[in-house]
Parts: structure tokens; sequence; C-alpha cells
RNA sequence: GGGGUCGUAGUUAAGCUGGUUAUAACGCCGGCCUGUCACGCCGGAGGCCGCGGGUUCGAGUCCCGUCGACCCCGCCA
């Protein structure tokens, strides 16, 4: 580097600086080249600096600025200007100077890119594949700035409320419950694998019993599941654990951090304390343990108003122990037929058989199937619903999951048609109760619908232990904001003996608890304090700030549908050599 | 595993019910230009229409398959 040190970055010079002689470097974001004069819009991460080449300046530098081509990096030196009246660029922070260029040092050239600057709309392929040129621009740039200034306040909430970070191991042991892991060979052990943690889950405990009191850590999660807009194989948690809680103490906890995170991003308040509803109320009033409070349309049931009526769908879904619910969307009288068809292509989506709908006009219901119910039943079905004049009204009947689903996501359907939401909004909710058990059908039996570590609520599991165990309610929760899970968390069991009843509730033989989570048990024998916490999504977090859909525009190098990473080509072959060494045979399908 | 959208110069897109030489903008290359800032003007190059097969006198266009990116269902304790 033969100019030197740069002296300044580009968005930093302002007139205060006038006169001053500055070495700037940078790209070359834009050239006007005018023959006699030539400018270079030079750009760094702080912002864009104009470098003016002219002849009468300096001749050589001008010579050569004539051959800088988009994205060169260069080193220029010169005296900074002012800019006269009616040059100056209001749309610059740096507008109203200019850096008139005596050296000029082309420190790298480049060819012509791939794909430019700032457009949007770029194929994701070439972003990824080119990664390096999609982090240069502005939108890339903003997102993953935020996200570090998020991690600072993160941590600095958590370090003032007395939590100790520490590091927990990547390289760890496969716990077949939850997602699919991603394994890793051992090579001192041939044959056996380690496996990268879905959660730090069992670690944290741990260090509850080694008496850290509070830890934290925004750590790397794995999970070999399916990708989502929002879903990566890899993804990040802010993951924490205290000692001595209660739920209570967490809501104030989490309320503050996101409170801060809101507010010192991008200024946006979040009201406090954020709103709690049951797990119960969730599914009941939105069909969704994630419900989007931006909007109503919530989901009324009707079962008991049309199990005995003259339309078959509902009183056969009914008589099968399912469910008829309903929606009423005020003004939705207006929906078109096709409209209509299309939301019952949707609610098919999600298992839904059909849905049935009918439309309040002042002359009363159109509706197909409205010669099925007597006025009787008609005026009851209005009253439940409120349902007046220019509404409709959109009803589900099947088993219950697949009403609420269908229901659930029907209403935000709806609600985004009808321009409903409000996008500038951010409505927190929490939700509380969540049972402890679910029936796994794939594999017909009971499932801990938390994590197996979670405390249920104990008169509960006497209560319904061995009756109706789905009764049992977990001491868990789970934080939404507008209808997306941000995070959950519980109290665990820190008692060996309640988390062996349990595991037993789970179907989990004693030397199978013994053989997959024997060194909990045990741990949790020593003195294991109570304990609880929390993990958050900290990839989604960032969407939500940078107002994003996509979860790959708030990670650096994230990875495709399919689980590629397009820049490195990930995943790949490897040598037949180091699979030797790993005592590795593949069988090709 | 399933449903859907898309794939045409370097990039973003247009290309109709199949028809002669596949358009445009930006970018790129060359020339001109001393106050531009999305500089301007003149000229030019640039295409396995993702890939393979089929239908047809003829396919960017229709059909089948395949690969890839994205959205969704299943899956994600």
């Amino acid at each position: 580097m033969t100019l030197g040190l740069r002296s300044h970055h580009c968005g930093d010079l302002r007139t205060t600086h006038v006169g001053q002689t500055v070495l700037a470097m940078g790209w070359v974001d834009r050239r006007r080249d005018h023959g006699g004069v030539i400018f270079v819009d030079l750009r760094d991460h702080t912002g864009v600096l104009q470098v003016v080449f002219k002849p009468e300046v300096n001749a050589e530098a001008h010579g050569l600025g004539d051959s800088l081509r988009h994205e060169f990096v260069i080193a220029v030196q010169g005296r900074l200007a002012p800019r006269e009246e009616g040059n100056v660029n209001p749309k610059l922070a740096t507008g109203e100077v200019e850096l008139l260029a005596e050296r000029l040092e082309v420190l790298n050239t480049a060819r012509p890119l791939p794909f430019a600057g700032e457009e949007e709309g770029v194929d994701e392929r070439l972003r990824m594949k080119y990664r390096y040129l999609d982090l240069r621009r502005g939108p890339m740039q903003r997102n993953l700035r935020l996200r570090a200034h998020a991690a600072r306040i993160v941590r600095s909430h958590l370090d003032a409320a007395g939590f100790c970070e520490i590091e927990t191991p990547v390289l760890t042991r496969s716990t077949p419950e939850g997602a699919r892991d991603y394994l890793v060979p051992s090579r001192v052990n041939p044959g056996q694998f380690y496996a990268l943690p879905q959660s730090p889950q069992l670690f944290k405990q741990i260090l509850m019993i080694g008496g850290f009191d509070r830890y934290y850590q925004i750590v790397r999660c794995f999970r070999d599941e399916d990708l989502r807009g929002n879903r990566q194989p890899e993804f990040t948690q802010v993951d924490l654990e205290l000692t001595f809680v209660e739920p209570e103490e967490i809501f104030a906890l989490i309320d503050g951090l996101f409170a801060r995170l809101f507010r010192e991003t991008i200024g946006v308040e979040v009201p406090l304390p954020i709103p709690r509803m049951t797990y119960q109320e969730a599914m009941d009033r939105f069909g969704s343990d994630a419900p989007d409070m931006r909007f109503g349309l919530e989901l009324v049931q009707l079962t008991d108003l049309v199990a005995r009526s003259g339309f078959k769908v509902f009183a056969q879904a009914a008589a099968a122990g399912g469910q008829v619910r309903a929606i009423r969307v005020p003004g939705g009288a207006q929906f078109s037929r096709k409209e209509l068809d299309e939301l019952t292509e949707f609610v098919a989506i999600y298992g839904a058989k059909g849905m049935a709908w009918v439309k309040r006009l002042d002359s009363g219901w159109q509706s197909p199937i409205a010669k099925f119910f007597s006025a009787a039943e008609q005026n009851a079905i209005e009253q439940r619903l409120e349902l007046r004049e220019g509404d409709l009204a959109v009803f589900c009947a099947d088993a219950e999951k697949v009403v609420l689903d269908a229901l659930g996501n029907l209403r935000k359907e709806i609600a985004r048609r009808s321009g409903l939401i409000d996008e500038r909004a951010f409505k927190f909710v929490w939700v509380t109760d969540f049972p402890l058990l679910e029936y796994d059908e794939q594999e017909q039996r009971l499932a801990a619908k938390h994590h197996p570590f979670t405390a249920p609520v104990v008169e509960d599991l006497e209560r319904h232990g061995a009756s109706d165990p789905l009764k049992i309610r977990a001491r868990a929760y789970d934080i939404a904001l507008n209808g997306v899970e941000l995070g959950g968390g519980s109290i665990r069991m820190h008692k060996p003996e309640l988390q062996q009843r349990v595991f037993r509730l789970l179907g989990m033989s004693e030397q199978e608890a013994e053989r997959r989570f024997g060194f909990l048990l045990e741990a949790l024998g020593y003195g294991a304090p109570p304990h609880g916490g929390i993990a958050l999504g900290f990839d989604r977090i960032i969407m939500f700030l940078v107002g994003t859909a996509s979860i790959r525009d708030v990670i650096a190098f994230p990875k495709t549908q399919k689980a590629a990473d397009l820049m490195v080509q990930a995943p790949a072959d490897v040598d037949d050599r180091q699979l030797r060494e790993l005592g590795i045979r593949l069988r090709r399908p």
C-alpha cells in the first residue's frame, strides 16, 4: 500500500473537514466520465463520497481515473473541497463536499458483476452463489448490522440481570426425541456418532445444578428437518435458564428484553406487560397456539347448535366426536363465488374436506346449506355468531384438530385478502398452560408437547395421570408475535422421582430412561435447585426488526430449501480415504 | 413424501390461439463530452430460450420426464 493508511471513512466527511488532506479507500460505486472531468462515487460501509478527477488538479490521477470501473477497489488522496452552490447533492450525507483527487491507486480491479448493486428482485440462486456481492448491498449490510446491535442488547440486558454467558458443546449426544439430528461420525470411536445440538437443553439444566444461578447463550442450534421461509437447518437461539424461578419472573425479564430490542433498534414501543392467554383460550378463539392478535375474525363454537340439524355434514362431524366452528366476516357478503371457491381450496390444504358459507342478506340467508336449517336454527346460529346484514360466515366441520387448523389459518388468509392487517403493528402475546403431552399419530404413543423435561402441573398429574394424561397441563409457555412463535420455555423438573414418573408416562422404560438420560437423573439427585428458562428464536426476532419475510435475509450465509450452500457448494462428496478412516461405507440408493 | 409458482442475452423482464431474423431496459465494449450525481449523446457486441425426450411440415410457446430456486402441507420434543 503505497499511499499509506486510510485517514477517514467515506461517509464521515463533512464541511468541517474542508481543506484537510484526505486518504480515502473503498469501492467505485459509480463513475461519471465527462471527458474533461471524471466523477467517482467512492463507497465504503459508512457511505458514499464524491471524488473528482480533474486534469488541472492532477493530470496523472485524471488519466488513471479513466480506467476505473464498477467495484474497483481504490485509494484516493486529495484535498477535501466544498462544493459550489448548485452542485450540492442533498441526497448524500457527504453532499456538501467532494474530494479533489491528487493521487489514485488501484488496489484491485473487478470483472463485470453477475448482478448489480442495490437492485431488488435478483434471483436468489445468484445472490447465494455470489453471497459476497449480495452482502455488499445496502439492505444486507443494514440487516446484519442490526442483528449485531440486537445481540449487543441481549447481552447487555442479560448481563445486567446477573446472567453468566457460558458455551456448551456442539459435538454432543443424539436424543432421538424431537427433530431429526445432524450426526457427526467419530474417528476415534469407529461406528459411533456425535449429534449436533437441537438446543442446549440438557447442558443448561446441568449448569443450574452446577451452581451458575443464571445462564445465557446466543447459540447455534441444528435440526435436520425440511426448511421454510422462517426455518433454516442451523439457526440461532437466545437460550437462558434461571434457578429458584417462577414463570412470572421470566415473563417480566423477557418483556423487558423485547421492549429494549424494539425501542433501541427500530424505535418501536412495546406496551408492557405483554398480554397473556392460556393455550386453551388461544386454540378456542384463534385456532392456533401462536395467535395473530392484529385482527379479529375469531372462531365460534357451533357444535352444540348444529349437532341435530338436518345438514348431515355437520351432524355427522358432531356425532363422530368432531366439531363445527365458524368465523364471522363483517361485510363479507361481498365475497364473490370465485373467492369463496378459493377459500375452500385454501382450507383443503389443512385437511378440511369442505367449507360451508352463509351470506346474510336483507332477505335472509344466501347459502348452499340454507335449506338444511329451520328458521329457529338459522336464528340461533345468527345469534351465536352475532351475524348481521352484509356479513359472511364460513363454517368448517371435522375432527377438532382439522377444524382449528383450517379455520385458524383461514382467518389469517381472509385478513390478508381483506387488508385487515396493520403491517406496522407488533402484537405480542404469551401463551401459557400448554398441555404436557400430545398424541403422536405416527408413533402411536404419547409424546412430550414441549420436551420431556418440562414440569407438569402437579395437581393435574395427580388427577389425570392415570385416567386422561392428555389433560395434564405443563408449566410451559410460548411467546408469539403477529402469529409467529418467537420462543418457548418451561419450568423444569428438578426432582428425579418426578422426572422418572414423566418418562414412564411417555412410555419410556426405566432402563431406557437410564440409558439415555441417566446422567440427568443422577445429577437431579445431587441437590438440583428448582429451575426453568426459555429459548428465543433470534433469527425470527431479527426478521421482525428488519421487516423481512425471509430468514435468509438475516443470516450471512444461509442455505437453500434443499439445505445447500450454493457458494461453497455444501454438502459435497468426500474422499474414500476420509470415509475409511471413519469406518463408513456408503449404501448407494 | 405431496401441492403450487418460476427458469428466455451478464441482470431484470416481454414474447398472444405454435409460423420467417427472439424484443426492451439496465449492464458491458468503443467513440464524444469540464459539474455530473440513476450524467448525457452516437455506435457495437452479446442467446444450447435450464437440461433430455416427444407431438408437429415447423416448438421459446404444446405434452412427458428431469434438474434447480422459491412458497406451502406433512415434518420441525
